[in-house]
RNA sequence: GGGCGAAUAGCUCAGCUGGUUAGAGCACCUGUCUUACACACAGGGGGUCGGGGGUUCGAAUCCCUCUUCGCCCACCA
């Protein structure tokens, strides 16, 4: 954590405000944790089954599937952003009627977990294997019984309204009920196959892994040529390349490519292995590229997928010189294969050993840089050994068609859409799925054998314990089941399946929205697609809102081992949870990545705690200006009352609501089923949402209705309870489009809001339980009226400020509205001069700015009116500089207002662009003409009064 | 090696199917403690939209090409 130097908001004891006093800046600590336990008390966030549509009640599903965190997780940035996106879905929906379910819960974490206990007792001197299956087994369950599910607390105290009632956990009995049913169905099916073939073996974790986990690494290494000479013939010889030479003592053959003129002669003949001196053959194959290397290449079978493959079509056999700690080792019949100095060395040292040994022989031709990509295991870096074994295996290609169906055809949209080009593309290409891990820690395979009678293993939904063909004892298969074999059933298991009766499945089944991070696009998302249409015939989302990720200022992942995380918890108690969720999501374009600066906190969260500074600064305003007593409903108050002002802002509210409706987008696709194409990338921009909020509440509500409003209150009657009146409904609407991102402040704020005089209340007690904002039904016309006054307060602040106009002093400004029609002239007059200190009167159009006397400064504003103030009103003592300077301004702006003019002109005398560009594109431009010749115009005359014609 | 994406203000990014003078936040400069807010208010500067070519009356937007980054996939020993 960074220390920033006093921030009142954390460090400052907070004293007790007074009953209904509102502290200057937020307190975010005084009101969190205990508002999250009172929505906790009244279950706010619980979802109910019976109230769905599917289930006969009256509201639309909405489920959101919580990616499980590993149980021994501690909450990061990352998990922080994830949740906050869900989080803000949820309560978005929740307000807007839809049964919002978000479903929590952990994952067991095979691999992880269980090395996280293997090095506690490492610690301790001890070890899985000194302790034993079952022991290690209730040492790690005793482990995450103790320190695990911290993540969901914390998840607590950021915001997140999951329903913890519903609360999963991968390795508890329902969950493991799913895994095995799954397992057996797909067994019984002929999609779960027994394979012996060469796989990802981490040795240090001592456990196969899928493709997917063993990740590549590009790296610098090296590229030996050694020399094999003919068995019967040492003169003559094939030079082979390799990166891993200390395979070579498991090498059965040498595979040259048939065409290859160059070793056509060797083919057939034996060649003399160095160091351990087996006699291999070589071989023609396809598979080598004569191009490569030195065109020869040796052919390990349990040492590399490729060469196994090639063994297998030459019928060659597959030693093993290899353990499973990757020590130099050989097996049974091949153990002469390493030589006795060799064996129990490691695999990386044996290389170096034998890189020697081969100079030593003169076998060694050279040795070259090599750049490769080399996997390693995700779990512990280590690099993974290809390693031949038996494992159990998932056919995809029969899962896959579906799952690409869906995207195919718009069942399902991934956003940003680029993405679903990889999903397809690596679904097109799937392979097998690994799914036996070598571990303790996780569902054990439920498969049965019987060493007697040497039936065939059987798959099994209850455990078996004797063979039922021959009565003998029955075995168990020793490995356990990948992690992500768990997970990929996890939006049905969690709701109860497979209990196809489970009212939780029938009513939240399928969900909406998959929110995580690209990176487990095909750990996990895809399967998830797959088992989902498989076992449920549906795929278990409309939609995956794949997010960023969090980076420092350097563009570098956050990351433990790199020291430049971000611990949200920090960020909660410096600036609450609020300011944590408001900057991460105001932030966040679709897919971008989020940036942050973890040595500077106070830096990186301004955004979020500014914004809620300034939202309970307008709340206090409000508060107390309006006072508690009950104000009128919106429906009450005549049309004729309503101030252009009035009219104006809740004009701006109806459009910040329609916004943030848009930026969310179309909730799910329409009739059947499937995303149109304007649909599949629409919404989902949840920084255009919050933005919507922001700027209607701060640069609308505060910058302009809120300096309006102020006389009018101060006045009283009827006029300031109109007034009342729709300042309390715009904030309350603002609050309402609010809460899902800052559900706290809105929360506290709403809950000290008047009440409403005819009773109607509010609907609820809590705003986060209360309905989402709609837009009013009719609008009182008039409200762009007070565009004239928002324009003619901006020109008076500019002329003001050019001419350095001491702020306290007030001017007389002339205003020559350019429409007749121009309103209610006194109220706006007294509007705008309220705002800029300034005497204003509104002349017709029939006025001329020589009416306004004297040498002036102009502007004209959009829309052509004209704002003129006198010079002797803005120069104190005025002097021939300032005269020339302003001159030589004005003619530079004149110069350059005329040549935007000409090329406005120049566009519209051009008839293909008057007969070709859209009607209202081109009564635009005419529009900007007209303006723009009043500009020129009123810039002229002002240069000839000011400066004299020249 | 294949595929995808990006390049717009000092930074992070918006700019929809081509059409007013290319926007926002942050940063920067100037002024202001104006009785809700200095975590604020008011005003301002700053971009030949990566280079080159093309299509068009008109291109940040469409096409080609080059350059530079990023991501995903891949059994080249």
């Amino acid at each position: 954590m960074t220390p920033t130097d006093g921030t009142p908001t954390s460090q400052s004891p907070a004293p007790t405000p007074a009953p209904d006093e509102l502290p200057t800046t937020y307190r975010a600590a005084d009101v969190e944790s205990a508002l999250y336990a009172r929505w906790q008390a009244a279950g706010t966030d619980v979802a109910h089954a019976e109230r769905v549509t599917r289930m006969g009640g009256g509201r639309d599903p909405y489920t959101i599937v919580m990616p499980p965190p590993n149980v021994t997780a501690i909450l990061h940035v990352g998990h922080g952003l994830n949740n906050t996106v869900q989080d803000v879905l949820i309560r978005w929906r929740r307000m807007a009627g839809d049964e919002a379910l978000w479903l929590p819960g952990t994952d067991h974490a095979g691999i992880a977990t269980q090395n996280v206990v293997e090095k506690q007792l490492a610690a301790e001197g001890s070890s899985r294997s000194a302790l034993g299956r079952e022991a290690f087994v209730a040492r790690t369950a005793q482990f995450v019984e103790t320190t695990g599910g911290q993540i969901l607390q914390q998840l607590k105290s950021i915001g997140a309204s999951a329903d913890w009632s519903r609360t999963a956990y991968t390795l508890t009995e329902p969950m493991s009920a799913a895994v095995t049913e799954a397992f057996v169905r797909l067994f019984e099916d002929g999609l779960v196959y027994r394979g012996h073939r060469v796989i990802h073996w981490c040795p240090r974790c001592m456990t196969s892994l899928s493709d997917e986990e063993a990740e590549f690494n590009e790296t610098q290494g090296a590229m030996y040529h050694i020399r094999y000479r003919l068995a019967d013939d040492p003169s003559q010889s094939i030079t082979v390349a390799t990166t891993r030479p200390e395979t070579l003592l498991g090498d059965v053959a040498v595979a040259v490519n048939p065409t290859d003129e160059r070793y056509a002669a060797f083919v057939g003949r034996q060649l003399t292995l160095p160091i351990n001196g087996v006699h291999i053959p070589v071989i023609a194959d396809d598979y080598t590229d004569a191009a490569f290397g030195t065109g020869a290449v040796k052919i390990t079978p349990a040492h590399d997928p490729n060469d196994f493959e090639v063994g297998k079509r030459h019928a060659l056999s597959a030693p093993i010189i290899m353990d499973a700690e990757a020590r130099m080792n050989g097996m049974g019949d091949d153990a002469h294969r390493v030589p006795p100095e060799l064996r129990g060395v490691d695999r990386f040292e044996a290389r170096e050993r034998i890189v020697n040994m081969l100079r030593d022989q003169g076998a060694l031709v050279k040795v070259e840089a090599h750049q490769h990509s080399v996997r390693h295991c995700y779990r512990c870096d280590t690099v993974v050994e290809p390693r031949l074994s038996d494992q159990w295996f998932v056919k995809m290609a029969p899962l896959a068609a579906p799952a690409l169906a869906a995207v195919r055809t718009g069942r399902i949209r991934i956003l940003p859409e680029r993405w679903e080009a990889v999903y397809i593309n690596w679904l097109e290409g799937i392979r097998d799925w690994n799914i036996s891990r070598q571990l303790w820690w996780g569902h054990r395979v439920p498969v049965y054998y019987c060493d007697s009678c040497g039936a065939a293993p059987k798959a099994s939904r209850t455990t078996i314990t004797t063979c039922p063909d021959c009565g003998a004892p029955a075995r168990q298969d020793e490995d356990v089941l990948d992690t992500w074999f768990s997970s990929w059933l996890w939006p049905m298991s969690t709701l109860g399946w497979p209990n196809m009766e489970s009212s939780d499945l029938k009513a939240f089944y399928p969900g909406d929205v998959l929110v995580t991070a690209p990176e487990i696009l095909f750990f996990w998302v895809s399967r998830m697609i797959m088992s989902g249409c498989y076992f449920m015939g549906d795929a278990p989302y409309h939609t995956v809102y794949l997010h960023g990720t969090v980076r420092d200022m350097q563009h570098r992942k956050m990351s433990k081992s790199l020291g430049n995380g971000i611990d949200p918890m920090d960020v909660v108690q410096l600036y609450g949870a609020d300011a944590l969720r408001w900057t991460m999501v105001a932030g966040m374009g679709l897919g971008v990545d989020v940036l942050l600066d973890p040595t500077d906190l106070e830096k990186s969260f301004a955004p979020g705690r500014n914004f809620l500074t300034k939202l309970w600064n307008i709340g206090r305003f409000l508060l107390t200006k309006v006072g508690t007593e009950p104000v009128q409903p919106l429906s009450a108050i005549a049309t004729e009352s309503l101030t252009i002002a009035d009219r104006w802002i809740l004009d701006r509210l109806d459009a910040a609501i329609g916004e943030a409706n848009s930026a969310l987008g179309p909730v799910r696709p329409g009739t059947g089923g499937c995303w149109t194409e304007a649909e599949r990338t629409a919404g989902m921009r949840l920084d255009a949402y919050a933005d919507a909020g922001r700027r209607f509440v701060w640069n609308e509500l505060a910058d302009w209705y809120l300096e309006t409003v102020k006389p009018r209150l101060a006045a009283g009657g009827a006029d300031a309870e109109v007034a009342r009146a729709v300042l309390v409904h715009c904030f309350d609407g603002a609050l309402r489009v609010l809460q899902p991102v800052i559900p706290f402040i809105t929360e506290t704020l709403w809950a000290k809001l008047p009440a409403i005089s005819d009773g109607s209340a509010r609907g609820t007690e809590f705003l986060t339980t209360s309905a989402w904002p709609a837009a009013r039904p009719a609008r009182a016309e008039g409200g762009d009226a007070f565009e004239l006054v928002r324009n003619a307060v901006l020109g008076i602040r500019q002329i003001r400020n050019e001419y350095k106009v001491k702020p306290g002093k007030s001017v007389a400004v002339t205003l020559l509205p350019s429409a007749a029609d121009a309103a209610p002239a006194p109220l706006l007059a007294e509007t705008i001069g309220a705002l800029t200190r300034a005497t204003v009167t509104i002349r017709g159009t029939e006025g001329s700015p020589a009416a306004a006397g004297g040498a002036s400064a102009q502007q004209v504003l959009t829309g052509g009116t004209e704002v003129v103030i006198a010079l002797s009103e803005l120069l104190e003592a005025e002097s021939a500089e300032d005269t020339a300077k302003e001159c030589a301004r004005l003619r530079s702006e004149l110069d350059q207002t005329q040549k935007i003019l000409d090329g406005v002109r120049a566009k519209l005398s051009n008839e293909s662009f008057t007969s070709r560009a859209k009607p209202e594109v081109v009564d635009g431009a005419r529009a900007q003409e007209r303006d723009l010749a009043q500009k020129v115009d009123a810039l002229t005359r002002k240069i000839e009064a000011l400066c004299g014609t020249r």
